[in-house]
DNA sequence: CTGAAAGCGCTAACAT
DNA sequence: ATGTTAGCGCTTTCAG
């Protein structure tokens, strides 16, 4: 089905259908109305594809991701959200680190689709982002490139001291810390560097011991698990700077036989997916990943409006909501003032 | 950066170029080399528009939503993991119902994007499908069409009478309802003749005044909830049907001093997301969303391969989540059987 | 081994 | 008012 179908049935030339498809002046209403009666008729839509070679406006912003999982399908909504209502049409490009090369995949998605097919691209967790693409980008919880290119995150550091204050307010002085290798994401280092932080504000010296990296695979993580609560002197309290590592704590510290929170309290990060939640439900560190997707948007579309954003680099606190799974030290003070938390699951909708 | 920028770069022309991309014939090792140190020197990357305008294989698949929303974002992660591990990328079109025409957005994404930038698509929730497309499409929880092409959709039928039952069987005979008006999506209807077939079998005769429908808008969930609980004979229990007028009835219900599920047992369907849950958790009847997402890529996968898929039309079983916003009513039995269904929060991680 | 040229579906000058 | 033509970035014959 392609405008030479339509041109044919209808008796005209294709100039004539492209110029009914767009309201383009001079063409006699009757033309307009027999087109229009063909398109209708054979069902017919421009493509995408063929049109945005040609012109190079395209109506349609782009959210580049490496894949779609738990946070960028979390940030997916934000985005969609803030579309709703504009003339624009989103377009999500989930390449998989696919088509080889070692430019990262940032480089490569943005060299495929702009300029063509996206007048404008938010990318998610880009590594490297030296970017000097056509169109304008927004980027979320980027690595580095801060400078270049506008940027949406989260106050992880400020997440990890929450959330170790948070454990530090309950009496906790063991206090174990499971991140990553730091290689790639920024967002880790940070976290721990919040934890960090947190400690050395308390005056407790930090014990090499307790803190600990694990990769992606999960039984790594079970591991490094395992390892922290089988130090002789085991740590009250655990930290773990992402979400997979929060919820294989807790299941492998009931595996060991430990009680959460009786035995050991533990706190996460991220969007723990409920769906995957043990008993008692996880405290954690949430980040406002819809709202992160909805100003990318929203500093994009400025942008394409030819505007200069507010702010080029917006950072979004984190907040803790506390649920089941941290538990005063016996002995310690009682309860913290947490006046400006959220307590769950008795948490009204806002 | 086009191709002809590395063309003239290197010294060669666009073809020779474009055969070095495609590692095709005939092109001297030393040119091939210097070509590539070229394009990885400028950071190149081909057009997909441009490149899938000539070809007519992209290697991409595309999943047309008309937004991104709770239910959309879950399909998708089930839809980006099926795609994990095949050499096909995924983009995700999410029109919003833009570019007036009302043939459908279903048809217009699909002629939008279909022989050109996608080699198959999977459709969600469809409403008119009568489509005739060149390349493979796959529909997720399609409203007709049934017939003409391959669907994957849950039980929702089976789902109205589950939740139904569950309710009767914790001795509650004035069971209310709680739907949308049936025009668009067939689901809704199906989770109501669910609910009569449940209360059929249990020889409760329905009560027309338990059963209500109630627009998108919150307001009017909310109306329709409190002229439920308003009536002389309050139902004991309420069934809504979808994730919204769900966390609504609880809201209204607690606001009106009810409380639940002491006054009110309530259960509801889909994927209530967790952040809007109330206290107490809300049972419901579950979907596996992502679950429909990859099994439809993996159709579609078959289909692109040139197999016909074992399945045309696959139907999904739902199931009970119980949780505590369901009791037994006074003087009834005590709780039901409920080995099959999983028990939250306790559930373990599959 | 390399390049010139045609054409994918479409739009915008430029004829007619 | 309509049609002809060039060209968007790319791939693919087909000559050189």
């Amino acid at each position: 089905m392609t405008i030479r179908h339509v041109a044919e049935r209808a008796g005209v030339s294709v100039a004539t259908v492209s110029k009914v498809l767009n309201d383009r002046y001079g063409v006699a209403a009757a033309t307009v109305d027999r087109v229009r009666e063909v398109i209708e008729e054979l069902g017919y839509e421009s493509s995408l594809v063929a049109r945005s070679l040609r012109n190079h406006r395209t109506n349609v912003i782009g959210v580049l991701v490496w894949d779609i999982e738990p946070f960028s399908a979390e940030l997916l909504k934000g985005a969609a959200g803030a579309i709703r209502g504009t003339d624009y049409e989103l377009v999500v490009y989930a390449g998989g680190g696919k088509g080889s090369g070692r430019l990262g995949w940032e480089r490569r998605y943005l060299s495929r689709l702009s300029g063509t097919l996206i007048d404008g691209a938010v990318m998610v967790t880009p590594t490297v982002l030296d970017v000097d693409s056509g169109s304008p980008v927004v980027a979320v919880d980027p690595h580095s490139g801060r400078e270049t290119v506008p940027t949406v995150d989260a106050d992880n550091l400020q997440g990890g001291r929450i959330a170790t204050d948070h454990l530090i307010g309950l009496g906790h002085r063991r206090i174990g810390f499971l991140g990553r290798p730091p290689r790639d994401l920024e967002s880790g280092p940070l976290r721990e560097a919040g934890y960090r932080a947190a400690l050395a504000d308390a005056g407790i010296p930090v014990d090499p011991q307790l803190v600990r990296a694990a990769g992606y695979d999960e039984s790594d993580v079970r591991n490094a698990v395992h390892d922290l609560l089988s130090l002789p002197e085991r740590p009250t309290a655990i930290f773990a700077a992402n979400d997979v590592s929060a919820i294989s704590t807790m299941e492998v510290a009931m595996a060991m036989g430990l009680r959460v929170p009786g035995d050991l309290s533990v706190i996460g990060f991220d969007n723990v997916p409920e769906s995957m939640m043990t008993e008692p439900a996880l405290t954690t560190v949430e980040q406002p990943i819809q709202l992160m997707g909805r100003l990318a948007v929203e500093m994009l579309l400025e942008m394409l409006a030819g505007r200069e954003p507010a702010q080029r680099h917006v950072r979004l606190p984190t907040r803790l909501v506390t649920r089941a799974s941290c538990a005063p030290l016996p002995g310690g003070p009682g309860l913290p003032d947490l006046a400006d938390d959220a307590r769950l699951p008795v948490q009204p909708r806002s």
